[in-house]
DNA sequence: AGGTCGGCCTGGCAGC
DNA sequence: TGCTGCCAGGCCGACC
């Protein structure tokens, strides 16, 4: 599932061999990808642009044309999207590729560049979409869909307080919310919560000021630790070059029910939580239950004062 | 308004 | 072997 990690390091890879090309032919391949819109407005609005930057908002990928509008691709589930070399150049990943069935299997969407490269959308589940949009539709769009970044320096300890404050729900759909971090989906949530020793079905508000700064740090490391293995390949996943992540063997509970918490041995265990499979560790995450009282600082009633 | 749940999809796999 | 049915989950809309 591309989570922040993965669509990251697309985007990184795509980036510096993207930049100034030019789409010559768009093509939708399966009418699903652009729904609710027409396939052809959409082919309309690529076709001859120039694409000048490859950014990331949340999950999303945005690829923005010279024009000043922007492409959005979300790969939800199953999607991915892999860039193969010109005609007639030398590129061994492009094997690999086909052998990950990001070919012409699943194939929905084509784009062939000006260079004779082609970047390609394959998804055999049909869940990903794509669209064009001008700035001020794409603001208004993330805007009310979207949170705070969690690799930028908006999010901070004070920001994730406020976010969680007043929540009853469980953390584990919290973290799951794009409303309020983005980014984070089912593998790096699990994950973030083991690192920050938090229940997953500890509601929002339960937290103390401690496990604030536990979950923003341990929301920030899952994350990192993700990006520098290049992404989590459970099934479908691939990087734009048909590679493989690693983060996948470095799993500390996702996923890994019955076996041996790394921390303290105990049994990891599975619970559904909002309808998702979600690993814990039982003594390393313990439940929350109350909200959280303002603990007095007085001065007078330090230990060793009397014996 | 926050919380919860079902629907969208299809490949893969358990079970018979 | 072949069939049925269920599961995976990001996001959205409906509902309480």
């Amino acid at each position: 599932m591309p989570e922040l990690p993965e669509v990251e390091t697309i985007r990184r890879q795509l980036e510096p061999d993207l930049n100034g090309r030019v789409v010559e032919v768009a093509e939708v391949l399966d009418d699903y990808f652009t729904k609710p819109e027409p396939a052809g407005s959409f082919e309309r609005a690529v076709n001859g642009r120039e694409i000048i930057d490859v950014g990331r908002r949340g999950k999303y990928l945005l690829f923005e044309f010279d024009d000043k509008t922007t492409m959005v691709i979300h790969l939800r589930m199953t999607g991915s999207i892999v860039l193969l070399a010109p005609d007639g150049s030398e590129n061994p990943g492009d094997a690999r590729i086909h052998e990950a069935g990001q070919g012409e299997r699943h194939l929905k969407a084509r784009f062939t560049l000006d260079d004779g490269g082609e970047l390609r959308f394959t998804d055999p589940r049909r869940f990903g979409r794509g669209f064009v949009a001008n700035p001020e539709d794409l603001n208004s769009y993330f805007e009310s869909r979207l949170g705070v970044e969690p690799l930028s320096e908006d999010f901070t300890v004070d920001a994730l307080a406020s976010m969680t404050a007043g929540r009853t729900g469980p953390l584990k759909s919290f973290l799951l919310d794009q409303k309020g971090v983005v980014g984070v989906g089912n593998i790096y949530a699990d994950e973030a919560l083991f690192r920050a020793g938090l229940h997953p079905l500890s509601p929002g508000a339960s937290m103390k000021p401690e496990n604030h700064v536990a979950l923003r740090d341990g929301v920030v490391e899952a994350l990192e630790r993700g990006l520098d293995l290049g992404g989590a390949s459970i099934d479908d996943y691939r990087d734009a070059r048909g590679e493989q992540g690693g983060m996948q063997n470095e799993f500390l509970v996702h996923r890994r029910e019955g076996e041996e918490c790394v921390n303290c041995g105990s049994e990891i265990q599975r619970i559904v939580v909002g309808g998702r499979s979600t690993y814990f560790c039982p003594s390393c995450q313990k439940r929350l239950r109350r909200r959280p009282k303002r603990r007095r600082v007085e001065g007078g009633v330090r230990a060793g004062r009397h014996h």
